[in-house]
DNA sequence: ATCGTATATCGTCGATAGGCGATTAATAAT
DNA sequence: ATTATTAATCGCCTATCGACGATATACGAT
């Protein structure tokens, strides 16, 4: 089941963002996305269609990194909006958030290109 | 003139990237959207054409900051590569990287959407 | 030469990030 | 019940962030 914390969790929701929540929304998703291990573990679990096992310990297989940091990693990229997690026995599945890319790519638009936040 | 430090400055340049490489420059730049005010700064740059002036205590007074607190942000986002100064006498004129948001945005694509890094 | 204005840089401080190994917790297998 | 596997969390350490006031620098105007 999906868990619930992070401080964007419904990424499927805020809409009408004003100018500020925009900013500090779009800050959030970037600092997610601020460290290349991080990046790494998008691009994987994008490239992994949800019905897919996107299983934690492949993700540590796949870095250059300790368990612990992977899972640090793991933890921003939850608290940050960007993935979900599922149990599945012993193991943890991830994948991307739902629409999440689109609604990033959105964000950079409407905060950063044009004046047109509410 | 264009000032030329920062870690990506060639950012007209660097095209076929490694995927390490790609993951590298997109945490870079999203280094710098990570934090509200600088989010804030890139806005008002992106909605002031390169001709207009867009001086530095303008963002100053925008921002609820000390003058040294955005002075830090605004080198942050040009060692990120967001941004280029140009000094027009006494003040400091900043403006967004030529085609900044658009490679920004095929990188995401890139490194993010697919597996087409090279 | 002096003053005012505009910016960058320095030094300090507390908070956060990021790394690691060790430990804990939870399940699966024996 | 014991053991193995998987993943999260803890504690520790160092580095970086982010804020600030103070200072330095550079220039224009007087």
């Amino acid at each position: 089941m999906a868990t619930d914390d992070g401080l964007f969790n419904d990424v499927t929701k805020p809409d009408n963002l004003s100018a500020d929540e925009c900013a500090e929304y779009l800050a959030v998703l970037s600092k997610g996305l601020a460290h290349p291990a991080r990046v790494e573990i998008i691009r994987k679990l994008s490239n992994t269609d949800r019905k897919t096992r996107c299983i934690c310990s492949d993700i540590v297989k796949m870095l250059p990194l300790a368990q612990s940091s992977v899972s640090q990693h793991l933890k921003i990229l939850k608290d940050t909006g960007w993935i979900q997690d599922r149990i599945e026995g012993t193991s943890v599945c991830y994948c991307l958030r739902e629409g999440i890319m689109d609604r990033y790519g959105d964000l950079l638009k409407q905060c950063v290109r044009k004046e047109d936040c509410r």
